[in-house]
Parts: C-alpha cells; structure tokens; sequence
DNA sequence: AAATCGTGGTT
DNA sequence: TAACCAAGATT
C-alpha cells in the first residue's frame, strides 16, 4: 500500500503550481526579499505591489538608498504607514554600507541587531534570501497552524506562540527552506483565509486537526480586541502671499519627521474654530484670523477614529516667522513644492482634494 | 509586556 | 458601519 503524501510534499506541490509570481521571488536578491518583506509587514499586498517598484526606481541598491535623504525615503514610504519602517530601513542601509559591504549578512544574530528586523524578518531573509533552515512565523503562519494543530488557546498566548515556532522550524524539509516558508505563508494568504477558508481546496485538508473536528470557523482563538477611541481634530492652511505654512514633525511623536499643517484635538467644548486658533497659537505663535471651512475628513490610526476638521485661515498679524513648540523645523512653501515633503496621509488627501484652489 | 505605531480594504 | 484584517517591531 503506498504511502500518503507527507504535509511538506503535499504543501510544496500546492505552492508550485498556486504560488503567486511576485516581483522579489524573482531572483530573490536580499535586498529584494528584505524590503518587500519590510513593506508587507502589517501592510496589504496590493499596496505593496505597488509601492514596491516605485522604490527600486529610486533605490535600485542597498548602496543608492544609503545614500539617499531622509525626506526623499519618506516622501517614497508617504501612504504606506508605520513610518519607522521606512527610517529604519534607511539607517539599516546605512549601517551595511559602512560596515558590511552593502550588503545583508546571511547570519541570523547579526541581522536581529539592525534597526526594524526581528524574529520574523530575520527569518525570512535568511530562508527567503538564502535559503537557509530558519523558521518564520506570520499572521498567516499563525492562523494556518492554529487551524492544522486546532489549538485552543489564543494564538498569541506565549505557549501557542513557542508550539507554532517550534513546529515552523521542525517541518522545514532540508534544503527547501525557502520554498516551504513561502508555501505556508502562500497557503495562509489564498486557501487557508482568515474569513472563509476554502477548505475543499486545501493540500492539507487531511492533516488538519480543526477540519477534522468541524472547528475551523473557531480556530484561531483570538485575544480580546482593544477598543478603539473617536477623537475630533482640526487643522488648518494657513496661506500668506502665495505661500503655505508647514512644519515638520518631531522624531519621537506619531508620523515622527512628516510634515504637516498644525492643528490638533478640539477639546472639551471648544468649536472647531476655537480649537484652530488655539492650537495654531500654541504650536506656532501665529494668531490666525478668517477661518474658513473647508472639507471634513475621515481617517483612523492605530486605536483612534478622526475627523478632522479642515479649514483655510490667514495671518492675522505681520509676522511670518514662527516660535515652534510642536515641529523642529517649518516652511513657506509654494503649492508646487508641497509634493517635495512626505504628509500623513489625511494631509495629503487635503493637498489633492485643494488642488488648485491651494494659497489663493 | 502591554501599548503603540498608519493605512486602506472588506464585511 | 463599526469591526476586523494585512508577510511585525519596538519599548
């Protein structure tokens, strides 16, 4: 009697004729796989499908984006969120330039001590890149085995968490190590799908606890959600003879190095208005006068649920130079030069729904 | 070690 | 539509 297929084969051939044709499993450079891998942290695959060539435009190397300037690497990351990414991929490029070559070491230690690679992203450059037998766990890792193991704890709990890494690790077949990892993954992202599984199709199917058992809807156990908080906010461009005022954000803040127009929380009672005014007086000094609504916008980070409130508004006094409390920098920029800064992105839907109706 | 960091798409 | 979700890292 012959032998059922084993998970590793039966997984392998899935994703050899299922895996998708992605631009970094090309030839699978290391600079490549770490950046792609960098960028689909938390972050939608079409997303990156997009922003991921715009960059290699830019930065074709390790060496090009060392050299590059922080506004250039965040003005390219605008959009994509988690900005540290982005800054840690440059002072990660940096530091390789200087001491490594420019190049990424295939050595798992060594790649955990660079700015924004951890256990996960050390472990898919090293199987991903060079093909050697490290593990790598995901979100989709996570659900996959919790569903093929029918785990009953909460997938984030430190026991699931040391039995799903254990057993990534354990079932890399030798030498393929870069194939399995993005099978499991692969599998995770097309059949094994957080929603509606599509089970029927799935290369697995008679390996999984959870199936077996009709519990797949209830794996993986999820941890309780944090609630998520409804803040209002205000900002306002503030125009003068032609000219906008920006200022850049500062590093230990949230969008730590974007630019933006003042602006923050309306408190209390306060109208949109009285906010404006009175955030524009502590961050800037300006006294600002003829406030005048513009759009409201609609956008959420992390746990919190904006509007903002967006207006027009003018000096209401003769000077232009600013005494900053909230920025490390600012500027009086034409329209035109708006796209030269990276925004967050509710600023920047701003500056695109203005258009031409900007500094009028 | 729980909280924080962004964003846009889906249900 | 509010909640959930997406190839995590850092403090």
């Amino acid at each position: 009697m012959a032998q059922a297929p084993s998970l590793q084969d039966s997984l392998l051939a899935w994703f050899s004729e299922h895996g998708r044709n992605l631009p970094w499993r090309r030839e699978y450079q290391p600079y490549h796989v770490w950046l792609s891998e960098i960028m689909l942290q938390q972050t939608q695959m079409e997303r990156v499908l997009a922003y991921f060539p715009r960059w290699l435009a830019a930065f074709p190397d390790l060496a090009s984006l060392a050299q590059a300037e922080e506004q250039e690497v965040l003005r390219l990351w605008e959009g994509l969120g988690y900005y540290s990414r982005a800054r840690n991929l440059h002072q990660t490029a940096r530091i390789l330039h200087r001491h490594h070559n420019s190049t990424l070491p295939a050595d798992h230690a060594a790649l955990l001590k660079l700015p924004g690679i951890g256990r996960y992203t050390a472990g898919a450059i090293m199987s991903l890149a060079f093909n050697l037998p490290c593990p790598i766990v995901d979100a989709n890792v996570e659900r996959l085995f919790a569903r093929l193991f029918n785990l009953a704890e909460p997938v984030k709990a430190k026991s699931s968490q040391a039995f799903i890494w254990g057993k990534a690790e354990e079932l890399i077949p030798p030498g393929k190590a870069r194939l399995f990892n993005q099978s499991l993954m692969e599998l995770g992202a097309l059949v094994c799908q957080p929603r509606a599984p599509k089970c029927a199709a799935c290369p697995l199917r008679l390996h999984c606890a959870a199936l077996a058992r009709g519990l797949v809807a209830q794996r993986p156990v999820a941890g309780k959600a944090r609630e998520t908080i409804a803040i209002r906010m205000v900002t306002g461009v503030l125009s003068h003879r032609g000219r906008i005022f920006i200022q850049k954000r500062l590093a230990n803040d949230v969008w730590p190095n974007l630019w933006e127009f003042p602006g923050g929380v309306i408190e209390g009672d306060e109208t949109p208005e009285e906010a404006l005014r009175r955030e524009y007086l502590e961050e800037t000094g300006f006294a600002i006068h003829r406030p005048e609504k513009l759009l409201d916008l609609k956008h959420s980070y992390t746990r919190y649920r904006v509007t903002l409130h967006c207006y027009a508004c003018r000096l209401a006094g003769s000077a232009t130079r600013p005494r900053l409390a909230a920025a490390q920098e600012y500027r009086w920029v034409t329209p035109g030069e708006l796209g030269h800064f990276a925004f967050p992105a509710p600023h920047r839907r701003l500056i695109d729904r203005l258009g031409a109706g900007l500094a009028q």
